[in-house]
DNA sequence: AAACATATCCGGTAGAGTCGAAAGACTTCT
DNA sequence: AGAAGTCTTTCGACTCTACCGGATATGTTT
């Protein structure tokens, strides 16, 4: 092959990424969901099978628990994932909210773990989930550390899509936060992902300055302030520098 | 095709078993690693990144953030995991141990929801970690909730394979205990997995009678005496009973 | 600057994936 | 119960595409 992808994997992925997205079903149906040959479908589901990442459970077809095995065993990988462990919990218990880790990833910025009484509280804040940069205070953060250049090619590739009436969705008005946050260390956001929640987050840089992830705490506009925002501004700022130094001795 | 499975997708699902197993690794190293001619490898994981389940980073290619985000929503899905959330923590706080919730597939006990203080403390206690069903507390509980045929089958196709010296593997030693488990409603192991490290589970019925999964407290033995063991015993099966009315109202 | 290692590109060909059609399982309706 | 309908699985022929050796490009080391 060469400069075009293979179909098959393409295909099968496609299989894959249905049963994650709108859940499990049975082949024709799957078939109609994916546009593709009901024979075909049944082929591909038949490998996938076997490969062990899709079952079969009461005549559906679904992803099995290997997905969260691999992204699991990744994880462990991630030298931000590990040098940042035990500081999430103590910005959890300091700040009694939601501490979370991300990354960015795809352009994206993705949850690696969250910190909590329980993890499934949150619907929107599992490991996985992934947003937009410009919606979030750690993806925000994560821009002021980036080349501008970086910044604009994201802008460009993706825009600024709207998700609350909050979300910054004009380009000189997000360059200048960046600019802000550069100059304070931490990123806020209010609402502009989801409305009524407000995030703070600080950049973890590495040794050669390269943003590597963000810290996170996240609550209900309710119970964040003007005060305990600086507050907590402090926490996980201070979290961030221990998991730079940390960084370094993974 | 038909009769025999997908050979491209089975590469491709090679070549992530192989980063998610091993590590990243670079073309010509994966390559070798699943014995591909190099061309092909670099073809496939050319695929494999523009469906985003892999990605480039440091000139390495890796599994990406996608597997942990499939893994959860399917969990989400899951009716057992839903109705269990909060009696994890329940169980989790009342005991102060390792609480977890398992469920079996494809013959194998897997972890899906890990509950404690901090949920990346234990290396084997992950979610989508796996491990024989013999050889821990809630697959013998799963076990003996099942047909006899069925325990048989599974034992025929993966024998009783020895974790530590303590790991039943005599199968009429394992349909004693079996016997045992139903007579008291819940399951002990005692380092059959983990030398030194002790498990109690009960199991999950739906409203069939069929097992669903099985609700664990693990610990050190130390911490695990004779008189501990009843109390916890009898946590997780009230935990199991809650869950079981619960898993008719999802 | 040359020598080496590794990644990427290219193109012909064998062989594999694709899909229509037919057969086989299940369900549902009468 | 039997039949009609729906969905899944099997089959086989044709076509397309995945495959891989070799050439080129990129990057690294001496």
């Amino acid at each position: 092959m060469g400069r075009t992808s293979n179909r098959s994997v393409e295909r099968a992925f496609a299989l894959v990424d249905e049963l994650a997205e709108n859940g499990g079903g049975r082949v024709s149906e799957l078939a109609e969901r994916v546009d593709m040959p009901v024979s075909t479908a049944h082929d591909h589901l038949q490998t996938l099978v076997e490969t062990g990442y899709v079952r079969m459970e009461d005549k559906e077809y679904q992803t099995t628990t290997r997905f969260l095995e691999v992204g699991h065993r990744q994880r462990h990988r991630l030298e931000v994932f590990k040098a940042v462990r035990d500081e999430l919990e103590t910005v959890a218990e300091e700040t009694g909210e939601h501490a979370t880790l991300f990354v960015e990833e795809a352009d994206q910025a993705v949850i690696l773990a969250v910190q909590e009484g329980s993890d499934a509280v949150n619907l929107f804040a599992y490991p996985g989930a992934r947003m937009p940069l410009h919606a979030v205070a750690p993806g925000k953060a994560m821009l002021a550390s980036m080349p501008t250049d970086r910044v604009e090619e994201i802008i460009d590739r993706h825009g600024l899509v709207e998700l609350t009436s909050r979300t910054i969705t004009n380009p000189d008005v997000l360059f200048d936060q960046l600019e802000e946050i550069r100059g304070q260390g931490y990123a806020v956001d209010e609402g502009e992902r989801i409305a009524g929640m407000v995030c703070i987050a600080a950049p973890i840089f590495d040794k050669n300055d390269r943003v590597r992830g963000a810290i996170c705490v996240c609550g209900p506009q309710s119970r964040i302030d003007e005060t305990r925002r600086d507050e907590i501004a402090d926490v996980v700022q201070r979290a961030a520098n221990v998991t730079q130094v940390n960084l370094d001795y993974v």
